[in-house]
DNA sequence: TTGTAGGCGTTATCAC
DNA sequence: GTGATAACGCCTACAA
């Protein structure tokens, strides 16, 4: 249908101040009434003709409820927070995606919070609880300080990724994804490997150190400390740091905490003059979108972020609406390797 | 700490319903007066010691201001609304991160709208606007039909490259920026240019196209239609169209649309066995993070999208305790050309 | 079946 | 200087 051509009689300008009182006076109603129809709650207690009425009033105003004034009255706030370390790396894009069109599913809307940039996220969140501004928050690997700090509202927050493994919330098999890098690496006759890591303090990254020093063992193959080294995402110093840790080449295949960190890597390499997968045998993490465009193609550990983000805001919103206390089950979401075009049998010595 | 059992002293937990009155009982004057206080409004009339003692008492109690109550109260919402195509482009990543960012800064907060995959995101707008949810809004790449729709509240509304160019908010120098590229190219001595276009129906892309169409005359330069294929940024799908628009090869340079284009035209480029910048030369758009992780790295046109965000918020955060009515001029952002791998001189015919 | 009244927690306007 | 008191717009017993 058109715009709307608010001229004539009934005006139908949505914005500003139509309130269910106003409602009720030009449907000859009380606002009660007005209320009760709009709520749904009607059933048996408005007769069809005044409900229809009533629609048809509100319809013809563009009446909008104030959501803040209903929230105040409830209790019952349709905004949720996502607090993640940072947006801008493109696996929390993809997260904070799945998050918000979950959200608006439920009819819902999602704040953004970024851990990362803004040391007084705690006190925000706080602060949002506090003001009953919004119902419940998604945290993102959280560390042992926010955990307690949050510990009040605990009940209306769903971790993923926590430090400690999670009583609730969601969690992810790191070990298992690591598991299936090494395995793979091992079956193509890698026997010594190296570990790119990167160089922030979550517990994620601890795990899968943790993890690939495990099946290392496992499998029987080799590592060393010197054939590890620690960067953050920032491209040109850890393409540096990428640099020096290829120089001498002590193994034939490189794990990367991080596809950024493979990406580095490749760069690395090229200014080495070492061949990938022909030299080096390299496996990243994440799958974020550019794994695909790296050349050769990325072999890397993915994480559905897109199910985990959806997932995450499912089960925050359930776990409001239940009676705390029943704690539910943590949900552990697999992880999966994806095989492509960095990863090759070992160079022959 | 137990749950709260707030009886006795004054506790001290955060999180539940800590009123202004319960500190005003607590200090011994009027909830008036706490109000004033906590507001800054007590200047002259409300003595220092007062004061100091209701601040004192609100700190012990932990209280919070009701953002709910508050914003009902007065009308003026600390939420500000993002509305973007697309946040699992990179590109908007960044837009999302420095608008939050600025946000924060002047203590509001950003409620994500997916333009791309919410259907109704118009009218969720209208409903935040109506329930007074929301001060404004900032509108990404917008077309005539939701600006029409968004008509009504168009003064708490800040456009970002609309389909018109706008009379206020902010305008790329997008003609400025394909200008650099063609120039960079002609400049390399190339004569023949493909273009290879985002399959979006976005004011953005024709601008782009149709300052090409100038620049190549402008140049002297030749371009074709049949030098011209259109993509979505699906990987798999762009990379076949690009294979094509490759196969025969009758220009030396590319532009693209936007470097997710430029990817494709990598992997597309790999396939067909041409060398870049050998034998193509090949220029992005945007920028994005994985520009300088392709191979060459990528010369690309890049948005200053850290700039627009930021500026965006402030300029609509001004806007909005603005009267309405001075219409601001629109602010237009250069774009710069970064120079990097994936241009060379025009191989020799 | 419908209406009345009270309150959610603030801010703002007046009296005192 | 300080404190009642009235909105803001809605929901919800409870009364009619």
């Amino acid at each position: 249908m058109a715009t709307d051509g608010d001229d004539g009689g009934g005006r139908t300008s949505a914005a500003r101040g139509v309130t269910s009182y106003a409602v009720a006076k030009a449907a000859n109603v009380s606002q009660s009434t007005v209320s009760l129809v709009l709520s749904g709650k009607a059933a048996g207690r408005v007769s069809p003709a005044t409900q229809a009425l009533v629609l048809e009033t509100a319809r013809r105003f563009g009446y909008q409820k104030n959501e803040l004034a209903r929230v105040l009255r409830t209790g019952a706030s349709r905004l949720l927070a996502l607090a993640v370390p940072n947006v801008q790396q493109p696996f929390f894009g993809q997260i904070l995606v799945a998050a918000e069109l979950a959200a608006r599913e439920a009819d819902h809307s999602v704040i953004l919070v970024d851990t990362t940039t803004d040391p007084g996220w705690v006190e925000r969140l706080l602060g949002m609880f506090g003001s009953r501004l919004i119902a419940g928050c998604i945290v993102y690997a959280s560390d042992d300080a926010t955990e307690t700090a949050l510990a009040d509202v605990r009940d209306r927050i769903l971790f993923v990724e926590a430090e400690n493994p999670p009583t609730s919330g969601i969690d992810l098999d790191v070990a298992g994804g690591v598991a299936k890098a090494v395995a793979h690496l091992a079956a193509l006759g890698h026997r010594r490997i190296g570990y790119f890591a990167a160089d922030y303090p979550k517990a994620t990254y601890r795990r899968r150190l943790e993890a690939f020093g495990g099946e290392i063992v496992r499998h029987g193959l080799a590592h060393e400390p010197a054939w590890r080294a620690a960067a953050t995402f920032e491209i040109d110093r850890a393409t540096e740091v990428a640099t020096t840790l290829l120089s001498t080449l002590p193994f034939t295949a490189l794990f990367c905490d991080d596809d950024l960190l493979a990406a580095a890597t490749y760069r690395a390499a090229r200014r080495v003059g070492i061949d990938i997968p022909g030299a080096l045998s390299v496996v990243g993490f994440n799958d974020i979108e550019m794994a695909r465009m790296l050349e050769p193609e990325l072999t890397t550990v993915a994480i559905p972020a897109e199910a985990v983000g959806r997932t995450a805001v499912r089960r925050l919103l359930g776990q409001l609406d239940t009676k705390a206390g029943e704690a539910e089950m943590p949900f552990v979401v697999e992880l999966e390797l994806r095989v492509r075009e960095s990863t090759a049998s070992r160079p022959s010595d």
